[in-house]
DNA sequence: GCGTGTGAATGGTTTCACAGCG
DNA sequence: CGCTGTGAAACCATTCACACGC
């Protein structure tokens, strides 16, 4: 999904599908719950129920990585820990960068799942100089004339994009510039970058839509056959015509006919 | 990931495929950034630039919807705009909740894609009594005792949650049973929600990892890699494909099967 | 002509169902 | 016997290529 000319000719027999690469960091979480509560193997059953997927497709998922289950019995919680950690590449240490520290930057430079695993935040940039030195997350703010030296000396390969939508593009060629190839962008703007810079985005207000569809979609259907597999719960109809209710008298007005 | 039930396209009418939905938004905020520039039509060519996907895919996402271009001159954006608008429901108003408000619950009720296209922040939550008045954004928090009531008296159907991972469940249970069909989760937890209920999940770690795999790849393509998918549990530390810099302690307990 | 709209071809992902092994 | 591992089938998504209509 970078750019244009994305094609990965099958770069070499390794071929892990991208939709199971997107499931393992979902698998790992749940093996970590079960390895800190000391469980020593899982069914693919039980891990697929713990991970949210079915368990067809967990042990189709697995079988990519190789023959790490023990039949009859299941998997050994460690030992898949261990290998899905290394095939993900968090046996090693990433140095990250997060560019734009505002609300959202601020939030992602204190997320502790950041640190928990493979990453590290190896500085924090704003544009804006009155930031400069001010400690986030206890780590200080640097201002993004020192962003190059910043990547270069931290080795830094991935970057995270959480400044204005305005900002993100310019931000971007700096970073790739500088080496960055990776690259996690919270502005919600579509990102251009040159082959073999992957990039992946972050956007609420996709999500939020992607929920107002299919929202809408229930509501216009109120007309349910004999299924009757889930009653829900408080029967009462929302989101309809919301022109009565809202203490707020503000019309979004999102275009005329 | 929509929720159990795979809808029968039993009517025969609306039949967008999912993938085509998630890239509406895509297209729309392309849309409108022309629209804002007063352009009158777009070919499928440019508009695909724009929101960075290939003209087909985009010819045929929109021939889901209709046939809403003329041939041989391309799209008319207000048309477009509008057309989009109502099929993602962005046409009516949707009041949100947000419940947990840390740095990063903060940081969304901050941002302004929220409430510039449909949504609108019905009520910011909190389950720390010292926040409750708060104001966040001009929002004051209120309490999460107040979430039944909240979600009740304004009618929300979406609502995101921006809690620490052990809060998610309970809250999306409370949410869902005071009404709430759709969610969008930023917790990292798998929600478990009734037949009918949408989750769309959010989750920082998850990108990080993806983009750590591929980084690892692009990493490995200098040095040949020596493949590690052996025979069966003996030799299983055959990592040495990548260099082993990192001194991160973290690493499991290898496991000889 | 030009660019949309769309069948048909291709490629990728999920699901099924069962062989195979501990 | 139970559960993994995996071909084969079914499903969904993307790309191709060209007829069609402005």
């Amino acid at each position: 999904m970078a750019t244009g000319r994305t094609h990965r000719p099958a770069t070499r027999s390794r071929g892990i599908p991208e939709a199971t690469v997107a499931r393992l960091p979902l698998y790992l979480r749940a093996l970590t719950a079960l390895s800190e509560r000391s469980v020593p193997t899982v069914s693919s059953e039980e891990l697929a129920a713990a991970a949210g997927v079915n368990s067809a497709k967990l042990r189709k998922d697995f079988s990519y990585l190789g023959s790490y289950g023990t039949r009859g019995v299941g998997y050994d919680v460690e030992y898949l820990v261990y290998q899905i950690s290394r095939e993900l590449g968090l046996t090693q240490d990433w140095p990250v960068v997060i560019v734009g520290i505002g609300n959202l930057g601020a939030a992602l430079a204190n997320y502790g799942g950041f640190a928990s695993r493979g990453f590290r935040v190896a500085a924090l940039i704003d544009a804006d100089p009155a930031m400069a030195g001010k400690p986030v997350a206890g780590i200080p703010v640097q201002h993004s004339d020192e962003l190059e030296k910043i990547i270069e000396d931290n080795g830094v390969s991935i970057g995270v994009i959480a400044t204005p939508a305005g900002a993100a593009q310019p931000v971007c060629d700096r970073l790739v510039a500088a080496g960055v190839t990776s690259i996690l962008n919270f502005a919600p703007t579509v990102l251009t970058v040159p082959d073999g810079v992957d990039v992946r985005k972050v956007d609420l207000s996709i999500e939020l839509q992607i929920l107002a569809f299919h929202e809408q979609r229930k509501a216009g259907e109120e007309a349910a056959a004999s299924d009757g597999a889930g009653p829900v719960p408080a029967g009462r109809d929302s989101a309809a015509a919301s022109a009565d209710k809202g203490p707020d008298g503000d019309v979004p007005a999102v275009m005329p006919a």
